[in-house]
DNA sequence: ACGCGATATGTTATGTTATAACATTACGAG
DNA sequence: CTCGTAATGTTATAACATAACATATCGCGT
């Protein structure tokens, strides 16, 4: 069994535990977000899926598998890229904090990272000083990885 | 002269120094901006400067002209809610540091606050750690503002 | 095993956000 | 005043996302 079908099984018991089902049409999808490595929007990831798994995906299908994806905690939606990841922490243990996500600008490889406590509350305490409670899930950031980072000499 | 108009007279300023020109569209866009106290998509802003100015207003103008204030910085694209704020700051002298913006999730009303140099150069060394170099040249938050926050009894 | 309600997916249409490509107009330096 | 550049107009279309309703599938209780 290979790395992709392990996180899937493990998705699939994430699942059962919460009364929900992770069904042949969703297994595809998040496989897909897994197997491409990257985010993807929701049209990339039709085409990835319809190529690799020779099934039709509808977009429809597909913004709802995502958004039940998201629901169980198995994908993200990334906001200033409109696109979507799967979550890089469903095979290990820990629970979901609030993530960080680094977003390569160029090819879109992401890494999720945990933010620390101290910055959170940092973060929410300048927030609260301007009248605002914050509510963000996420915290997302434009970068440039290391592997395009060499195409980018003025950076 | 009100402090709109005021404002609008120093972001002509600005671009004059800068050798580009604030048309008379360009300012209409911008003080709508302004005007709506809040971000708002480009078919929003469309909407409230043909009902302020009485002018039309193409959402190919609409998005050209938003593409020029925010390079001259007199306008700044908000990626979490895909619309657009005036800048907080053309009328205050301060340099244009990365700015954080806190955007009320109901209301799109927004706070431009500045980020500890602190807190920046902690985002960059997490980011550095994990193989990305940060390029993001604004952080954004989902928030809830104080006058939404009755509404929202259970934050 | 069967039928029923709930969940999931299919289908069609449409709304929203954004850009491409080319035409026309306005502006300002020489 | 004219010529090149910058700005705006116009039309078309791409890219992202959801609404509304139809059909199919699953699993539970009998």
């Amino acid at each position: 069994m290979n790395a992709v079908d392990k996180i899937i099984d493990k998705a699939e018991q994430i699942c059962l535990n919460r009364g929900t089902r992770l069904t042949a049409k969703r297994k595809q999808v998040l496989a897909g977000l897994i197997e491409s490595n990257k985010a993807l929007s929701a049209y990339e990831l039709i085409d990835f899926c319809e190529s690799h798994y020779g099934d039709t995906f509808s977009a429809m299908s597909v913004y709802r598998i995502l958004e039940f994806l998201e629901e169980e905690g198995l994908a993200h939606r990334l906001n200033i890229a409109n696109k979507y990841v799967a979550c890089a922490h469903i095979n290990c243990g820990h629970t979901h904090e609030t993530p960080q996500f680094l977003i390569c600008r160029e090819c879109s490889k992401v890494r999720e990272i945990r933010i620390t406590p101290d910055a959170i509350s940092n973060l929410k305490d300048n927030a609260s000083d301007a009248g605002f409670m914050l509510v963000t899930p996420q915290f997302e950031m434009s970068c440039i990885c290391k592997d395009c980072a060499p195409q980018q000499p003025n950076l």
